[in-house]
RNA sequence: CGCGGGGUGGAGCAGUCUGGUAGCUCGUUGGGCUCAUAACCCAAAGGUCGCAGGUUCAAAUCCUGCCCCCGCAACCA
């Protein structure tokens, strides 16, 4: 009996679940379940990686501890878990003790074969981010780009990893094994990753607390990516008092995927190896990759609004049909577009009219004709037999290269062909012509046995709903191997229940337009999402107030356009060239590509901020602001309501 | 030359690694059936596989160049 041992990356725990996170747990559940079907002896781990800066503020901000803000977001995904059938093993958390055994172990290893050393890492930093930025990235006058604030120069030592050391030994890994990425578009972009050299990693802070310490390193913590990736064999033992999951599924294991998306393959694919290779430890056997949903063909985010959320189409419709759309519409390795437009049509055509119609028009069947119970009569000669076969075989090939949509389809053309095969042997007319006879009685065992065999090869897709189909079909227990997709399951005078619908229709028309999210589910989403986090601290009720001399440091100018271009490169950023009514005209670089033409700038009379610090935006300079109302991120330029002379005092 | 993904019948996508009559789902049109969730079955229409070269007996598939779309990075002074 082979070990299979399958991860998903941990999440982290700065946001809520949603749908990327939900997709890839539904791909390595539905794996894991397939594989234990297959008889190989499982064990499936996910988990959340919770220390880090980022949480380390965001606690701070919503004015509680990291680990309240962890246990919040730790809770949502165990929730998610029983929503939708997840059946891992464990669950690690990286603020777990026995994660920084593991941590702490792995890290004597490392450091025994010398590929630690500290060096001073250089550069410009900011307190309150506590980051380090490069001279590009800084705010005109050595400011912090974020807070506007001056940076200070600042080196602080850190723990590197030799990480260059290694570039040789995976490249050669990668040629002794093609497969260890896949898909292989993924193992060609990472393999010119490494070919194009490898520097060393800094795997230490000294200015985040919110971390594992760093042994041997006073003052330092363990930077999040070597602590995070150590959870697929912390979790297992590693470094602890009980070794014995380790031994069985890592050490001596026979399949070790770890499932990732095509974000984070980069560190999957290159820092995890050499980590592991550092320690002498043995790798993974394949780092799958994912692609990402989109929505509507645009990528999802929080700002657009156009985010996915999961739980209400499960209220909806059921996680079995939400893990059955998921795993249906992607090409696994690909990225794929979420709509409500597809998801109905999926969930229509194939679960109600495909599945569900076809489990109701042979159970309506047979217990007309067999009163009640399954036909007393086998069938081990039809041209179902063959198709199935083939089916099977499409459908086992697949899933062993994670071709989820392939293996569906594979179970979808068995379904076509019983029904196709019901309608050639028309039972409805052998009930009034020649009635119980074993003709009938062979035609409707046998669409009983096809939909038997798809609900079986359905049982990892859509663990409650196969069942529910297996036992509407006169079978009892769903099977645990998948030896039951052999021909010929289906019992004689079985009980056969009353069917009842498994997925009803959905009216489109009424459920698009009731889907069509209102302008107000925006707002209210993002406050849900931020109510967390929101600073309480601040007493917001008084809003501190300028004096008119602050005011007028600002030097408001009315400006005429005289020459628009866009900054090359940029898709933001458009060089104007305005006279302030100061003899010469200056150059000035604004954000407003998006939403305006250079030549409708023209001639235009704006106000500009004429007093301000010079600044370099990709490259050019910009001396002032245009000034625009902003409507959601989108500028709206402000116009004098009269032609003034250029250079006239705003206030 | 910043990085990556993509351009295949009306829509959404497979197929491209391993050249060999272009496939799936939905939609459309016509027909059939009436057991079933207005479901099911059959048939038809519809594509110069982004463009241009090249390799080859043969190219959606391999090579070269180009065009367009979408993400990321950079960027709203």
């Amino acid at each position: 009996m082979s070990t299979f041992y399958l991860t998903t990356p941990i999440y982290y725990v700065n946001g809520s679940p949603h749908l990327g996170h939900m997709y890839t747990t539904i791909v390595g559940d539905t794996l894991v379940r397939y594989r234990r079907m297959a008889g190989d002896t499982t064990y499936f781990l996910t988990g959340t990686d919770e220390h880090g800066q980022n949480i380390e503020r965001a606690a701070r901000k919503a004015g509680i501890e990291p680990i309240e803000l962890a246990d919040r977001v730790v809770a949502d995904y165990v929730r998610l878990r029983g929503r939708l059938g997840f059946s891992y093993d464990d669950f690690i958390r990286t603020t777990e003790e026995r994660h920084r055994w593991g941590v702490e172990e792995i890290i004597r290893r490392i450091e025994a074969a010398g590929d630690f050393y500290t060096a001073v890492h250089e550069g410009w930093y900011c307190s309150p981010c506590e980051t380090f930025y490069t001279e590009k990235e800084l705010g005109p006058g050595q400011t912090c780009p974020v807070h506007g604030t001056p940076v200070e120069w600042k080196s602080e030592e850190n723990v590197f990893f030799r990480l260059s050391k290694y570039q040789t030994p995976i490249l050669d890994l990668y040629k002794r094994q093609p497969d260890f990425v896949r898909p292989a578009t993924r193992m060609n972009e990472v393999r010119s990753f490494v070919e194009s050299g490898l520097r060393d990693l800094s795997v230490s802070r000294a200015s985040v607390e919110w971390g594992i310490p760093f042994p041997g390193h006073a003052g330092q913590t363990v930077y999040v990516w070597l602590d995070a990736l150590i959870n697929y064999i912390s979790a297992l033992g590693f470094g602890g008092p009980s070794t014995a999951l380790y031994e069985r599924f890592w050490e001596h294991g026979d399949t070790r995927v770890n499932l990732v998306g095509k974000d984070i393959l980069r560190h999957h694919a290159v820092y995890w190896p050499a980590f592991l290779l550092s320690a002498g430890l043995p790798l993974p056997t394949t780092v799958w990759s994912h692609g990402w949903w989109n929505r509507d063909g645009r990528k999802m985010s929080k700002s657009q609004g156009n985010i996915v959320r999961p739980d209400d189409l499960i209220d909806r419709f059921g996680s079995d049909a939400v893990r059955y759309f998921l795993l249906r519409e992607m090409v696994f390795g690909q990225d794929a577009s979420f709509s409500d437009e597809a998801f109905i049509d999926r969930y229509n055509s194939d679960l109600a009219n495909d599945l569900g119609n076809t489990v109701s028009r042979v159970v309506t069947l047979a217990r007309k004709a067999f009163d009640g119970k399954t036909p007393p009569e086998r069938c081990a000669d039809n041209p179902l037999i063959a198709v199935a076969r083939q089916s099977v075989a499409d459908y086992r090939a697949a899933m062993e290269e994670l071709a989820f949509s392939r293996a569906l389809e594979a179970l979808w053309r068995l379904l076509a062909e019983a029904n196709q095969y019901i309608v050639i042997n028309e039972p409805w007319k052998l009930i009034k012509t020649e009635g119980a006879r074993e003709r009938l009685s062979k035609v409707l065992w046998n669409g009983l046995e096809a939909v038997r065999l798809v609900a079986t090869g359905l049982l990892p897709f859509m663990p409650r709903v196969a069942a529910e189909v297996l036992a509407a079909v006169g079978s009892a227990e769903p099977p645990t191997s998948i030896a039951a997709l052999e021909w010929g399951g289906t019992p004689t005078n079985a009980e056969l229940p009353e069917p009842k619908p498994l997925f009803p229709r959905i009216d489109k028309e009424a459920y698009l337009a009731e889907a069509k999210p209102p302008e107000t589910e925006k707002k209210t989403m993002e406050t849900a999402e931020t109510a967390p986090t929101a600073a309480p601290a601040a007493p917001a009720s008084e809003p501190s107030r300028i004096s008119v001399d602050q005011f007028f440091q600002a030097e408001l100018k009315v400006a005429t356009i005289l020459a628009a271009e866009p900054v090359p490169k940029s898709n933001k950023l458009l060089k104007l060239s305005v006279d302030v009514g100061e003899g010469a005209p200056r150059t000035l670089v604004a954000g407003i590509a998006l939403a305006y033409k250079p030549e409708d700038l023209v001639g235009k009379q704006v106000i500009v901020v004429a007093n301000l610090q010079p600044a370099k935006l990709m490259g050019v300079e910009s001396n002032g602001m245009v000034l625009a109302a902003s409507l959601d991120g989108k500028p709206v330029l402000l116009h004098p309501a009269a032609q003034v002379p250029n250079g006239t005092r705003v206030k």
